[in-house]
RNA sequence: GGCCGCGUGCCAGAGUGGACUAAUGGGGCGGAUUGCAAAUCCGUUGGGUAAAACCAUCGUCGGUUCGAAUCCGACCGCGGCCUCCA
């Protein structure tokens, strides 16, 4: 069965089915670098990480006739490569949301002012030496503490980025490829020019563009009433139509800043993605290196890429201005452009929103986690990415500390059906787990489904032999868990700390006395230590040979 | 205020007209194992019965249908968007 997705622009499931099913381009609008990612951040990506492995699995099949789509002599089975480039936007976008980006505060000088404060308050981490007042250095330091969560987590894209850093590229570095695209619009009449010099700013003239509002679901008629009053001021009267978007906005007295046509300054907030998913994902569109950059003519009658995901706030404006823009700037007529063609991406995925014990999170609440929140207390990368990618993408999950326990269990279970040593192997269950388990991932990415295929298979596993550790093997591919990073516990004469519990000399005295309370066999004695050990907060468990596992009850 | 999505058992979470007697995992309960635990394994987990029959159940109320967790309507609750956000 060939893979169907639901895609946010025909509001549909449909086959996916790519320009080259052996070469799938792949755009991620990736984490901005003001802040440290959040685990709601990080289930959109691990989504879009699934999402990848799947289609790269020889499992996974994929039509190439979206009229026929289940056709066997239409399918293709592989081999199969998926380019997956995910951006960094360390541009720092204003605060001021309601007069368009044009004003408020720049979010990279309010991380300084708060990393600044953190280093008066001493509350940076050892070893990090960070300028708050050089937005560059701010962006890369969370730009690097974020690569360091996404591969502990298992993110591909930035394992692959490793080796080669364009498919991870920042919005700084991409500014010559947006100032020919911007160029390109207003040639041929898509964006305007408002203000006085000093002060101009570049507009999309949404009008210009028919289908705008098709991915959201709006109509420029209800986006100029829901404008309402909250679109106000000097920014909004200069416009043609209040959904008008900036593209280039003139401030030589910017923290970060560029020369332009239309002078010094900085870009919207949605050129970037244009720019950064066409230099990367189709060459003859963009060219754009090293200061140097190239247009291709605007000839264009398909979408330029395969597949774009985001977070679904991501939605409106975002995807809406990146379509525009895309469209208009590359497009042979981009009139002609519907929904059904397909627009600037063949297939919109956007993973919902994650909730936490239940609730929205927010700061306020404290229910906001990052990653290395979680691993600080002893939870494995492993854990986290299973409770983060096991509810369907398209549902609002709800990450709880029991989910969490639940995860962890699951890939315990799964570890010892890779680990155990040999019985005879079932090939017959093992065929049909597979089947099972392509079967879920190809109905809209059906992860629980399959996990729960899965389970039932591992469940009946007593003796795991070649077939199951193949099954197994060809199934964390996708789900990505049990190659990760473990945390390492540490060992002394007597116990086994387990990740996130400190060695303590005090727990050391209470296990040595009830070691030897149970030689003696005065159990009584050894089962009122393990009672003060669990009053302390600890769990203890007896291992072979005698030593004695310590974790967190 | 406008637009969109969701609501499933103790918890998490699949299931979108008949095989739902609601997948799967956790938790609970019983058993094996253990000095006792933990972990692991087996069984069980709406009420009712010896077993059945029967009754109840997928936010609430109503409707469509021979048949509804699934389709339609109203209401209630939650979430998203309506130029910060994954």
């Amino acid at each position: 069965m060939p893979l169907r997705l639901y895609n946010t622009l025909t509001r549909r499931l449909e086959p996916f089915v790519p320009a080259d099913p052996s070469r799938v381009t792949f755009y991620t609008c990736g984490p901005t670098v003001y802040d440290d990612a959040h685990i709601g951040n990080f289930r959109s990506f691990l989504a879009a990480d699934v999402l990848r492995r799947w289609i790269e699995s020889p499992l996974c099949e994929l039509a190439t006739d979206a009229a026929d789509p289940d056709n066997p002599a239409k399918v293709h089975k592989g081999p199969r490569q998926v380019v997956h480039v995910m951006n960094i936007t360390d541009v720092g976008h204003m605060t001021d949301d309601a007069a368009g980006g044009e004003s408020g505060e720049d979010r990279m000088a309010v991380a300084g002012r708060r990393l600044a404060e953190a280093k008066k308050a001493g509350t940076l981490p050892p070893g990090v030496d960070v300028n708050p007042s050089d937005p560059y250095q701010i962006a890369r330091f969370y730009e690097a503490r974020f690569r360091e969560d996404a591969v502990k987590l298992g993110l591909k894209v930035a394992m692959d980025a490793a080796g080669d850093p364009t498919l991870m590229p920042r919005a700084t570095e991409s500014v010559p490829g947006m100032i020919a695209v911007i160029g390109r619009l207003a040639e041929r009449g898509f964006a305007y020019v408002a203000g006085p010099i000093g002060g101009r700013a570049v507009y999309f003239d949404v009008q210009k563009f028919k289908a705008y509002g098709s991915l959201s679901g709006n109509t420029l008629e209800r986006l100029r009433s829901g404008a309402g009053g909250r679109v106000s001021g000097v920014n909004q009267s200069q416009k043609r139509h209040p959904a008008d978007f900036l593209l280039w906005k003139e401030d030589p007295r910017h923290v970060m800043k560029w020369p332009s046509p239309w002078g010094e300054g900085y870009p919207g907030w949605h050129i970037e993605c244009t720019a950064m998913a066409a230099s990367r994902l189709c060459r003859s569109a963009l060219r754009a290196d090293n200061g140097q950059s190239r247009l291709g003519e605007p000839t264009y009658t398909e979408p330029l890429i395969d597949l774009h995901s985001g977070g679904e706030d991501n939605i409106f404006p975002h995807h809406e201005c990146e379509i525009a823009q895309s469209c208009c700037a590359f497009n042979a007529d981009p009139a002609s452009v519907t929904p059904q063609r397909g627009m600037y991406a063949r297939m919109w995925f956007h993973p919902r929103f994650l909730l936490v014990e239940g609730d929205k999170m927010s700061k306020s609440k404290g229910n906001f986690y990052t990653p290395r929140d979680l691993f600080e207390k002893g939870i494995e990368p492993a854990a986290i990415r299973l409770e983060l990618i096991r509810t369907h993408y398209r549902s609002n999950a709800n990450f709880t500390f029991q989910g969490l326990a639940d995860s962890q269990r699951m890939v315990e279970r799964w570890r010892r059906v890779q680990a155990e040593p040999s019985g005879m192997g079932d090939a017959a269950a093992e065929s049909r787990v597979l089947r099972d388990f392509a079967a879920a991932m190809s109905d809209d990415l059906n992860v629980s489904a399959a996990i729960a295929a899965v389970n039932s298979w591992a469940s009946g596993v007593t003796t795991p032999g070649a077939a199951e550790q193949r099954a197994i093997q060809q199934f964390d591919a996708i789900l990505g868990v049990l190659g990760l990073e473990r945390p390492r516990s540490a060992e002394t004469a007597i116990g086994v700390f387990g990740p996130g519990v400190p060695r303590d000399a005090a727990v050391e005295t209470k296990l040595i006395a009830r070691r030897d309370a149970r030689a003696a066999k005065d159990f009584k004695k050894s089962d009122a230590i393990r009672d003060e050990l669990a009053a302390m907060g600890y769990a203890i468990k007896d291992l072979p040979g005698g030593k004695v596992e310590v974790r967190r009850a």
